[in-house]
DNA sequence: ATGAGTGTTTAGCTTTGTCTAAAAATATTC
DNA sequence: GAATATTTTTAGACAAAGCTAAACACTCAT
């Protein structure tokens, strides 16, 4: 199978991620709400697309992601996430500021670098926002995702990922000490608001509230 | 300044190079040369570095970098540098196999990146060929290089380069246990075709003919 | 079931970077 | 100094990836 472009796996990337959020077919309007480009432009794509072999297409009834096009997504994925752990951990990135540099990191084009990556930083299993990394054969396991405000009293686990990555809540999360991978326990609920009390790390209380909660994902309750 | 696209950036930085040849003004066949692209591909490109303001240009008569231009390449230079850097001393590549890895890592565009990626690295002065790594001002330094054939018996000093970096060469350099950084003594000289004898790291005596050490470069005599 | 509205595709244009072929300018040689 | 050779530029084409505007197809209400 021919190479894809830098652009062409920036689309299959898209199609990849819009495939997973349940149906299988993806429209050409929702991916050019992902990539921010035009619908004709779309159309142009799914045809070079269709061509390679990595989605299927029938005019007007959307695109259909195939087994050789989800492999070759989830190395492109697994280069994006090795690297966003690269930023974090060993560059001293902040959870916001790695997604568009390695936005940029995943394109380059050499299977050895990856492999020493992957080694250098110890084969990581997740990335810092908690999502699985596929490993050379594009195997991966997710692990189970629980909304920390769906835990009841005495359930413990670890953070693992958060629905809401904005800056804002991210930064929010620094600020009280949360942090993905920190061990957490909830200590009390409140069942008027649904707000909790929680230990953070076997010594830190904190409050939050349902908002805050719901999009904390927790981990091996 | 508005900024230059990977392509512009590639005949920035090797019009750069051949700059740093000797003469002023650099031909378009012989930057067709470098790049592998064609004259007339080159004609076109000038014109638009020309008028981005990193050349000047009359036509006919080559061209010439500007100071805004070697601002430019200098730090593409740093990019590709601190980048070989990273690959050889924290992903164990060997010096022939960084080159084009580092040509694609050198246009992620990321000040904070490069920061960072120097900031880990220890700020290094000189990439693993030898060549000095420029730093956010552009400003950097050249090591005095002898060609080791022009060395005598008793002088000594560090390998700091090679002229000839073919992957043939570096891996003789491997296998007789020579490396950029080694400490070496000249032992003995063959006047008749002059040859060298050769003390390695204070422990490891070593026979080289003089078409190695003309291909050599040793500091610190 | 038809007509309106939404979604998708086509047609044609733009930019970037490449090419070939031909024309123009410079250099070299006799 | 004229003829020839080399170098450089221009002209015109092409592929990739995007756009706008218009045409086409599907879906849903009435």
């Amino acid at each position: 199978m021919k190479s894809l472009t830098y652009a062409e796996e920036n689309y299959l990337k898209a199609i990849y991620h819009l495939s997973e959020e349940g149906k299988k077919e993806v429209s050409t309007n929702s991916i050019s709400d992902e990539l921010k480009t035009k619908p004709a432009s779309v159309s142009d794509m799914i045809k070079k697309l269709a061509v390679k072999g990595v989605i299927n297409h029938k005019k007007y009834q959307g695109v259909r992601i195939t087994t050789s096009g989800i492999e070759a997504a989830l190395q492109i994925v697994r280069k994006h996430r090795l690297w966003e752990v690269f930023l974090v951990n060993k560059l001293n990135f902040n959870w916001d500021e790695v997604h568009e540099v390695a936005e940029e990191l995943e394109h380059i084009q050499s299977p050895l670098l990856i492999q020493r990556l992957d080694e250098f930083l110890g084969y990581p299993k997740y990335d810092p926002h908690g999502d699985p990394i596929p490993d050379e054969t594009g195997t991966y396991k997710l692990k189970p995702k629980t909304p920390l405000n769906e835990l009841q009293v005495g359930d413990s686990g670890q953070i693992i990922a958060v629905k809401d990555s904005s800056a804002a809540f991210l930064q929010y999360l620094d600020k009280v000490g949360a942090y993905i991978g920190a061990k957490i326990r909830v200590i009390d609920k409140v069942e008027f608001d649904g707000s909790l009390e929680i230990l953070v790390d076997n010594k830190k209380n904190l409050f939050v509230s349902k908002d805050v909660s719901k999009n904390i994902l927790i981990t091996n309750i």
